[in-house]
RNA sequence: CCCGACGUAGUCUAGUCUGGCCAGGGCAGUGGACUGUAGAUCCACGAAUCGCCGGUUCAAAUCCGGCCGUCGGGACCA
């Protein structure tokens, strides 16, 4: 495979940005092994943004020869108080839930888990010592008011609202990549200022600078907060329309029964003819068709025209905007092709060792 | 440690000075109506140990005392 077959995988959506495209390049021209991470917080339950999105690019990345790392943020997740701010209980689903949570996901979109390297932060910490001082390197070259700025990656809008163990994270996230020797940083487009930061303080502290990848953010079902969408304030609409955990029924989560993934769709914004924003189209875009050739079905009665079939998600998107394609219509066929699409996961936690560990995290969301 | 402000449902908040109708409202939530989806709209509904403990009183979210917590300021800096 050449340079340019690689980066068009690197590329394909849903890729939102490469920082910088040449590096890359260059990596891959000088045939070098590209050592790439994704982070995770370990939080609840997994879902299709955290699962899917970034799993099909895992899979992208194996097949343009990529060595891939998930790395489990046990202490991230410690620090910004995730199950209950307990430590041992993040360990344990970390690896217990988490990892085998991810390793479906990327499977469900084509990859290969069996050579994904899962890495758990304390692990890394405590088999590498040096990592505090790289910590330290790496905060002496930040000021406090860019450390704020980039808390806000952390998924809140208050920037009040943080202790000072948050302002350690952003560090910390920095020196994950430089300890792992890492030359591709990938994450969701919300965390890109640490990975800004990485590339920054990289030369200053003689690393290399890691070349960064970041996916667009899988759109929440419920309305976004404000609608129709202010254009020019874009950005941070975009943060709060992106699905989450916090939001049940914005989200879908990987282990999700049928029943739930079609009760969820069906009660998802959906407005007819509008493209712009709408959640079941994005998910069609992003985890069904992503930008190239797939099949999605559309079986309808005859009194509403009969049955369709789309094979890129252009025709989808133009039949919907004419407002041939009904929005429930829509709604049913994304939902079996997502019920279908997560079949292994459901079997993997069906299995009696991982329903208790789901009840656990249940317990602990309802006890937190 | 000192001074000040604050603490009412998931969230924001009215009421506190001048004790007394079942602690009121917005958003969120739930159910229904209406659209072949959702949303919007309309109707209905659930939800609060009024930070905690004690006191005064026939009666305390409201007054008094103590404690805890959050925020701001000050002091301490040998």
């Amino acid at each position: 495979m050449d340079t340019s077959e690689k980066l068009d995988l690197v590329l394909r959506p849903p890729t939102e940005e490469l920082l910088i495209k040449d590096d890359l390049k260059r990596m891959f021209d000088e045939g070098r092994k590209i050592e790439h991470y994704i982070g995770f917080e370990i939080s609840g339950f997994i879902h299709l943004g955290t699962g899917l999105v970034a799993g099909s690019k895992i899979a992208d990345f194996q097949k343009a020869d990529i060595n891939c790392r998930v790395f489990l943020a046990d202490w991230h997740a410690w620090i910004n108080n995730k199950l209950g701010g307990d430590i041992e209980t993040i360990k344990r689903i970390a690896v217990g839930y988490f990892k085998e949570g991810m390793a479906t996901s990327i499977e469900v979109m084509g990859g290969d888990p069996k050579n994904v390297e899962f890495v758990l932060g304390s692990d890394l910490y405590e088999e590498k010592p040096e990592y505090w001082t790289t910590v330290i390197n790496v905060s002496k070259n930040l000021t406090l008011a860019r450390v704020r700025k980039s808390i806000t990656i952390m998924g809140r809008q208050k920037q009040e609202e943080v202790n000072f163990a948050q302002l350690i994270y952003p560090p910390m996230q920095v020196a994950d990549i430089f300890a792992q020797e890492i030359t591709l940083a990938h994450s969701g487009i919300d965390q890109r200022k640490a990975h800004v930061i990485a590339r920054e303080v990289a030369p200053k502290i003689g690393r290399e600078k890691p070349v960064a990848i970041h996916h667009k953010l899988l759109l929440g079902l419920t309305q976004p907060p404000i609608w129709p969408v202010e254009k020019d304030k874009l950005k941070e609409m975009l943060s709060q329309m992106k699905m989450s955990k916090s939001v049940p029924k914005s989200a879908v989560f990987i282990h999700d029964s049928p029943e739930d993934i079609m009760d969820k769709i069906k009660q998802a914004f959906c407005p007819a003819k509008n493209v712009e924003f709408n959640p079941v189209l994005d998910w069609a875009n992003t985890l069904i068709f992503r930008g190239g050739e797939a099949e999605l079905e559309i079986s309808r009665p005859e009194k509403y025209g009969g049955n369709l079939v789309f094979y890129d998600y252009e025709s989808l998107s133009r039949e919907f905007e004419s407002g041939n394609l009904h929005p429930l219509d829509l709604k049913k066929s994304v939902a079996e092709k997502i019920v279908q699409l997560l079949e292994p996961a459901r079997d993997k936690f069906n299995r009696p060792k991982y329903t208790r560990m789901l009840e656990e995290l249940m317990e602990i969301k309802i006890t937190r």
